[in-house]
DNA sequence: AAAGATAGGTGATTTATATCATACTTTAAA
DNA sequence: TTTAAAGTATGATATAAATCACCTATCTTT
């Protein structure tokens, strides 16, 4: 991890919109004094669960997982989160402590904000205190929604459904290098690595994706939705 | 469903403090004025998925289920709520319209708010807004946790899960008539009705608990907690 | 009271997934 | 640069859960 000098301000940053847009002049500086630019490398773990939350965080660029271990020491990933993503909003005014380990998948960088300053707003600022709870319950929503989908899902849908995450809402292409290991796309669907290394090969078998390694092109995208829909 | 006349004022609603305790007089009185109970009879659909959200859903007495129906007709239990939560809370900033449904599973008392007064006192009472972020955060961890939880676990497990939530947050006894079917019960563990069935007969014949119908009596609590934690 | 619908229950069979074993490949460390 | 450790891959087998079939009991409605 490496602190960055700051380079843009809050008030030109691309993602101003989705939660600071109703602050003020005197707000954004507040925003901005409270606030440094952190890069972490590739495979860094940023947070640990049960490490006390003392900021706001905010990606920039790259990309994390949020997971939790359980007795037996497996992970279990909650989600993938890409720029743009508040990665602890949800838990940020609840728990002194993360309920989930924060690593990165490759370099990120991030923006953390002193919590009580945000908290000053919230109270302060009565229009974002209402974007943040909207943006709270967007965030929920998505868990819901991504568990509900699983629920209904066996490996081929669940599998169907991350490649498709990654082409439509991370990499906006076909062809991509997963930034996850076989055993983390297992972690991230709750199935087994064999049986997600299994599936991945049937898919490619089947041409409706082309693997090498790491890189992934799908080859039949509509096919992929289909799978992802239907089971 | 049955408007009721106010019987209580939210002042002194044993709840309060759950939520509201922060606000003044005259924010109570606001809230008072917005607010009707309703009681709902037993098995009544309150809310419907894609209704309008206009109102915030307080929990006083009785048992609801939040549900989905997906694009085959089965229904997905996301959780059962009692007295004291607040159900649409996490969508209610979000969403124009609910994104799941809520039934009734016992005769249902609830707080009706207007949800514009919930939102004006958000921006008006900084320490409200507080509260509300944090309570949100701790029921989005509630999910977070149970959906980590279900990843671990066999059929065995999510039942003894399913099973001791009602014994401690519900019924607070080891004997409690089981207030959804077994079908209801297997919608909620993602796992099939026959099987849920078959799982409670081994309980039944293993002596960890004696079911009769819909009355269940915990004869080995302990055993219990073990199942729910080791798988 | 009869008839239909829903709920509870159990066995047999099939299917999905986990587990175990083993090999080869790539990456990281000594 | 060799060695060790992960990661990828695939087959065989075991286990968990779904499905199908059928039956009884209990509500609901007429």
């Amino acid at each position: 991890m490496k602190i960055k000098n700051d380079i843009i301000s809050c008030k030109t940053c691309v993602y101003r919109t989705l939660l600071f847009g109703c602050l003020d002049d005197i707000e954004y500086k507040m925003i901005n004094n409270a606030r440094r630019e952190v890069l972490f490398h590739k495979g860094e773990k940023i947070k640990s669960e049960f490490e006390k939350i003392n900021s706001f965080l905010y990606l920039r660029r790259g990309l994390v997982k949020l997971y939790k271990t359980d007795h037996t020491g497996k992970d279990h990933i909650l989600s993938i989160n890409k720029p743009g993503d508040f990665i602890n909003l949800l838990c940020i005014f609840t728990n002194e402590t993360y309920n989930y380990s924060i690593s990165t998948l490759e370099e990120t960088l991030a923006c953390e904000v002193d919590i009580n300053v945000l908290e000053h707003l919230i109270k302060a600022n009565g229009d974002f205190a209402i974007s943040i709870v909207h943006r709270m319950g967007h965030i929920a929503g998505e868990i819901i929604e991504s568990r509900f989908e699983q629920s209904q899902q066996q490996i081929k849908g669940r599998i169907a459904s991350i490649l498709l995450f990654f082409a439509d809402q991370v990499y906006h292409r076909k062809t991509f290098e997963l930034p996850i290991t076989r055993r983390e796309f297992g972690e991230l669907i709750s199935m087994t690595t064999e049986n997600t290394i299994r599936t991945l090969s049937d898919f490619n078998n089947d041409g409706i994706i082309a693997t090498k390694g790491k890189t992934i092109n799908i080859l039949d995208y509509d096919f992929l939705w289909k799978i992802k829909v239907n089971g």
